[in-house]
DNA sequence: ACTGGCTCCTGAGGGC
DNA sequence: TGCCCTCAGGAGCCAG
């Protein structure tokens, strides 16, 4: 599934065959995304000044708005040459002129195209977003400060982009292995120097990622469910009943708000914490 | 204000 | 070999 890593790839593969070019055209062949695709018919001919990445969202922006789009969790952007067969699952073409045709390719459909007019950070989408995770203003005392009031345990937490974009299920479980905490752990029940161990370890699984990121670019081509090398590396993620790779100890798995949920036993206690790798 | 549960969708994988 | 059933997952949305 495209996480942050991928996104953060896609959009420096296809920028510089759209920043500074114009949309001549597009087609939208389902329109049934998650929202219906919105494409102002006055974008025809526009210079796409630049492209940016705000969480997992891509965004294309023009002088009079923005284009987002989300690659949910089976979207690929691919570029090709005009001649080529649609794919099962294609769904918008865009045409910026040049020798090659943007596409994306979405089978489940959890992805969107938007338009916001204006200052694209004001859509509903993105005005609520927390921090980046690789910013300056990720740190544990932020997360300390969002916990503040809250009982929800640890990992929906991690994964509300209201507190950190970009943390998807798998980053949430490996980043709380890191660090130490089982992830049915109450935010309230968390000390401040805790949180700092938490960041930590979610910016060292995300920069990791992202390390791998190039790998995974290889086989973008060929929609693949799971991750390349990365999967090979994981700690806890779909794991359950193997061995910790720290100490030994079988893996649980269960479900926590709805989500497949990894923690070794020992490494993560439910009382007090296990040592932080981060 | 929070929190937990539901929802969209298709392909993969397990069971028989 | 093939079919059917279950389930995963990002993230907005809504009810309690």
């Amino acid at each position: 599934m495209p996480e942050l890593p991928e996104v953060e790839t896609t959009l420096r593969g296809i920028a510089p065959h759209l920043e500074q070019q114009r949309l001549i055209a597009w087609r939208v062949l389902n329109s049934a995304l998650r929202w219906p695709v919105d494409i102002p018919v006055a974008l025809a001919g526009q210079v796409v000044l630049r492209l940016r990445r705000r969480g997992k969202y891509i965004i294309v922006e023009f002088a009079a708005g923005g284009m987002i789009l989300h690659l949910g969790m089976s979207g690929s952007l691919r570029l090709v040459p005009r001649d080529t067969p649609l794919l099962k699952h294609d769904h918008v073409e865009w045409d910026f002129g040049g020798p090659v045709l943007l596409r994306l390719n979405d089978p489940r459909r959890f992805g969107c195209v938007l338009w916001q007019a204006g200052d694209v950070d004001t859509h509903r989408l993105l005005a609520r977003l927390g921090p980046e995770p690789l910013g300056n203003a990720f740190s544990g005392d932020h997360l300390k400060e969002l916990a503040r009031g809250k009982r929800v345990a640890v990992k929906p937490f991690l994964m509300d982009a209201g507190v950190v974009v970009g943390v998807g299920n798998i980053y949430a479980n490996e980043a709380l292995h890191l660090a130490g905490v089982r992830p049915t752990r109450s935010v309230r029940r968390i000390p401040a120097a805790r949180f700092d161990h938490i960041a930590s370890a979610v910016r060292r699984v995300l920069a990791e990622a992202i390390t791998q990121g190039g790998t995974t670019l290889r086989d973008f081509i060929s929609p693949e469910g799971k991750p390349g090398y990365f999967r090979q590396r994981l700690l806890v993620y779909d794991r359950t009943g193997e061995p910790c790779r720290r100490c030994g100890s079988a893996i649980v798995g269960r479900v926590l708000g709805g989500r497949g949920t990894f923690y070794c036993p020992e490494c993560q206690p439910s009382q007090g914490f296990g040592p932080a790798a981060c």
